[in-house]
Formats: C-alpha cells, structure tokens, sequence
DNA sequence: CTAACTGTAACTATATTGGTTACAGACGAT
DNA sequence: ATCGTCTGTAACCAATATAGTTACAGTTAG
C-alpha cells in the first residue's frame, strides 16, 4: 500500500548504530548497509536529527550516532519522524456537497481512519530499537560476527566476514 | 503516509449503495457523488465485483448493487478488495548481504509489520457499511432528504436539495 | 591548510494514481 | 431485430512521490 521504504530505511539506519553501540557513522558505511545511495541515508539522518532521535557530526570524522539509549526509541518516534502521518488517504477531490452521503462521508472516514491511525501507532509505541536490536541478535549465527574497531581512529564499516 | 485514495473511494460507493438500498446505481450518478470520472468509478466497483461485495449489471438500465447486507460487509473485506497489502513497505532493494544488520533486518521487519497489519486488520474487521451508514445519518441534517426515486424505472441521483 | 565529513540543491529516472477518451459487448424496451 | 443505455476495459496523459545521482558549500579534526 505504501509506496515509500523510508521507515524500513530509518528503522535499519537506527538499528546500525544501537549495534555499533557508541561509534558514530558514516552515511556512506550506512548506505552500503542499506545497499543505497549516501545522499539517501544522509536525508533521512536529517529528519532523524531534527527529531533528536539521532545527532551528527560535520567536519572530518564526522558522522551519526543515536541521541539516546535504543530502548528510549520507539518505532513509533521513528514513524513520526520519516513519514507523513495517516495510513489512509481520503478523497483527492473533495465529495459533491449535494449529496448526503458525499458530505458527510468525509466526517465518518476521519473518524474511522483515526481508529486505525491509533492501532498502528499503539504496535509501534511498544517496540522499541533495543527490541528490534534483541530479535535481530538470535537471527545472526555464531559465525556472523560483526567487525568493530578496536582502537582506530577510522572506524570500519559494520561488515561481516563469512 | 499512502498515496491511495482507492479505499475511502471504496467505502465512499459501497456506503452509497446501502444508502441506496435495493435500488442498482450507475457509474455515473456514483461519480457525481464521488466528484471523479464515472470509469475510475467502474474500476473500483470491477474490485469490489471481484470480491464479491458489489454485483453489477451491464446493458441498458444496469448498474450495480450491493451483493449482501451491508452489516456483512467489513471494512477489512473492502480494505482487502482495493488495496494492495501491507501498510508499510520494505526496502526497495534488498541491504547488504555482508553486514549482520542487513542480513537479517527483513525478517524482524517482515514480523514487526505483520503485527502493525494485523492491528489494521482487527480495527477494520470490526466496522461494517451498515456502522458507516449509522454514523452517517446524525451528520445529516433534517433538511437533508434523500431524493428517492417513488415508481419511475429511471433511478435519479442519489442527491439533496438544500 | 588540508582532508574528510555533513547538509542540501538540482536534476533525472521510475512508479503509481487518477483522469480522460474511446469503444466493444451486454441487455432491456419497443 | 435494432436501438439506446449501460458496463468492462484498453490506451493514453497528467500529476505526484520516491529515490538515485552529481555537485558543491560549509564544518571540523589534525
């Protein structure tokens, strides 16, 4: 129905780094990742940012890291801050006003759209980035082990050997 | 958050035609009310007749007509009738099969949306046309009268004067 | 100062939706 | 039988949204 990967892209940026834990990074290490553009990662970080659920960096060495612990971070936050609100559209055209139904159709579809708004956002205000991090962990193998820098001033990409 | 507005337009007819009741509607008395073009009209009600919600009659004073009572008809059944499903989207390409996030970010997503589907899904199982109807009628005013046609074989439009 | 980042504009490609015209086929009325 | 009035559907266009891409100004660590 929806036609836009935003939210999929910002819940996998803001996966990364609960997983790269404090290290903060690149948009080009995330989009490889994401297997996109980095311009892509870096618009999304942007309105991440000015949702303070992530802060950036300029400058050389820059980059991202999350603005606060993964299980302060809901899926819900996250849709808020990627996607124009609203699962349903109504009419492009608004309905003719000389007929019952056509004016008023309108009052009952906000109402019910509002009931289906407010189911979605309860499932998302209940998970959390920590979760998605948890449900995620059992899913890579042992021989998955993600490649951190140790002591290096240029941190690596979050890559995998396998 | 959808570009669609396939479903409001869905719920929009079918509720017309319980309005209507017994009596067949044309695409194009439907597309007054509508405010769009009477064959956008015939491709919704081609899903709906697909779907067994509507039945519609070709030749000369054809139309169409719910196929059931309107408190048998779901917004889920309607919601599944028009619309492609899944509220949200994955990625469009598939991340990186180097990084353990990106690996395996699609399943925990596929889960998570299951649930937000499902929460969709229980609100719109639980509305039917015939509840649309009966929000429908405080909002009209007592002025408002729907013009039903008493004898004649033309149907009118479904329409009120004020 | 320089190198390496982010933020952002501008442009393109692609997809989806809806609006429109046109017409074949169905079917009741006469 | 044929005529007028419908639906079903193809074909096309316009509008919109998304994301991919290039380019570059501005920021910052060293």
């Amino acid at each position: 129905m929806s036609t836009s990967s935003r939210f999929a892209v910002a819940v996998h940026v803001l996966t990364l780094m609960a997983w790269a834990d404090e290290e903060s990074l690149k948009s080009e290490q995330v989009a490889e990742s994401v297997n996109t553009n980095p311009v892509v990662i870096r618009r999304i970080l942007c309105e991440l940012a000015e949702s303070k659920l992530v802060v950036s960096q300029t400058g050389a060495f820059g980059g991202s890291r999350l603005a606060r612990e993964p299980e302060k971070i809901t899926l819900l936050d996250i849709y808020r801050a990627v996607e124009s609100p609203g699962v349903f559209s109504l009419h492009r055209h608004p309905p003719s006003s000389r007929c019952p139904v056509g004016v008023n159709i309108g009052t009952v579809l906000h109402n019910v759209l509002g009931e289906v708004d407010s189911a979605v956002e309860q499932v998302l205000s209940n998970i959390t980035i920590r979760d998605v991090v948890a449900r995620l962990r059992p899913c890579v193998s042992s021989s998955s082990t993600l490649v951190k820098k140790k002591n290096g001033t240029r941190p690596q990409a979050v890559a995998v050997r396998n």
